[in-house]
DNA sequence: GACTCGATAGAGCGAACGTTCTAGTAACTA
DNA sequence: TAGTTACTAGAACGTTCGCTCTATCGAGTC
């Protein structure tokens, strides 16, 4: 046997943030399909073994990647709604999801670069549904508490009205960007603001 | 060889937009990873030879399934945007990808399921990667067109504003809505009209 | 030192995938 | 009829994948 590093180095136990970061990597680099287990296991230097140790299966490796952006994502957004004034709220709450794409690229790329839905499609795991599904919760409830605060009400439209102007538009005026890797425009983030308010102003319900 | 005129081509049995019908009810049910050789060969009734045959490889065949959802989403789009008026010109445009997807479901739901990019990781077909990259090429003449209609100029923010009103917002607007397979808002349209009024209303340059 | 136990390590397994191969068929040409 | 062409047909191949299995390591406890 080659003598190989034993007992050279204290023994490090491979961080599961480290492991994610280097599946990140992977997808970013050629989508999902191309973090694979091996993959992964030969980029973090983790073995294969200890990666089914801390994860279970790589669907289950893959859904804590997406978990871990998503909840990032979420803070400064939960923050920003809570301004007391409801309109600021809503439109520094849209903001805030263009000002965390800025932040954290890569955490931002991994979300553009597949759906939430195509981790169930196959729905082996119905631990990994519950997981997935709750995930929304925190955010439902936030754009609820907006739509009652604004509109006055949180009516079925008015909660879709809300969530048009601080998550689906702040969303598409950021995915193109985002996926050509191309820096933002330097208006884009005022254009997105005039946006959203418009979305905001005009009521159906 | 210089006298073989028009020659009748024997037609095929399994027609090509079938076999493209029977991959995209397959993506459309489980992803696209779920659109394997063999399982277009179940659901379409054309046998695996013959896929190879007609489309060369599984990217090819996936690639022209996009291609052709693509170039019938362009149809409208295009249409709308040479309306003599450039303000109704692009809002109609923005609109019609609205418009699109309430009535072409399948091919609008196909184009949330995946990216373009995804298509190109591989990179191994240098023809593949052009019949990709051309496909914008009509829909980025037009936007350009407009910005220099409404704008007065096609400077790169100009196009960049265009862009992120009549595309990048009603993508925003429908993409949720289609991915949960769920109906529309009845507002969802107005709204978007207005978001998009507004992001062209405000220039930055 | 002896024992325990969670984590490390990677060779190897069965299954599924994209692709190829060779044979066969129907329609048209001459 | 014989030949040509465009397509049908599906068994078979080699690769790669997710995952399992067994052995080992090293720190803590006695």
């Amino acid at each position: 046997m080659e003598g190989k590093t034993v007992a050279i180095m204290p023994k490090a136990v491979h961080a599961r943030d480290a492991i994610l970061d280097a599946a990140r990597a992977l997808v970013l680099e050629r989508g999902v399909q191309n973090a694979t287990v091996s993959a992964i296991s030969a980029k973090s230097g983790a073995p294969v073994g200890s990666l089914y140790h801390q994860f279970g299966s790589r669907d289950d490796l893959v859904a804590a990647l997406w978990v871990r952006a998503v909840r990032r994502s979420q803070a400064a957004f939960l923050a920003a709604a809570s301004h007391p004034n409801a309109e600021r709220a809503a439109v520094e709450a849209a903001l805030s999801i263009y000002d965390f794409v800025c932040a954290h690229r890569d955490d931002a790329r991994l979300l553009v670069s597949f759906r939430r839905e195509d981790l169930l499609h196959d729905s082996r795991s119905p631990r990994l549904v519950r997981a997935l599904g709750d995930l929304n919760h925190p955010l439902a409830e936030a754009v609820s508490d907006l739509a009652r605060r604004f509109f006055g009400r949180a009516t079925r439209d008015a909660v879709e009205q809300m969530t048009l102007a601080v998550i689906d538009l702040p969303f598409g005026a950021i995915r193109r960007h985002l996926i050509a890797g191309a820096e933002f425009p330097a208006a884009l983030r005022e254009q997105l603001r005039a946006a959203v308010r418009a979305a905001l102003r005009r009521r159906g319900h």
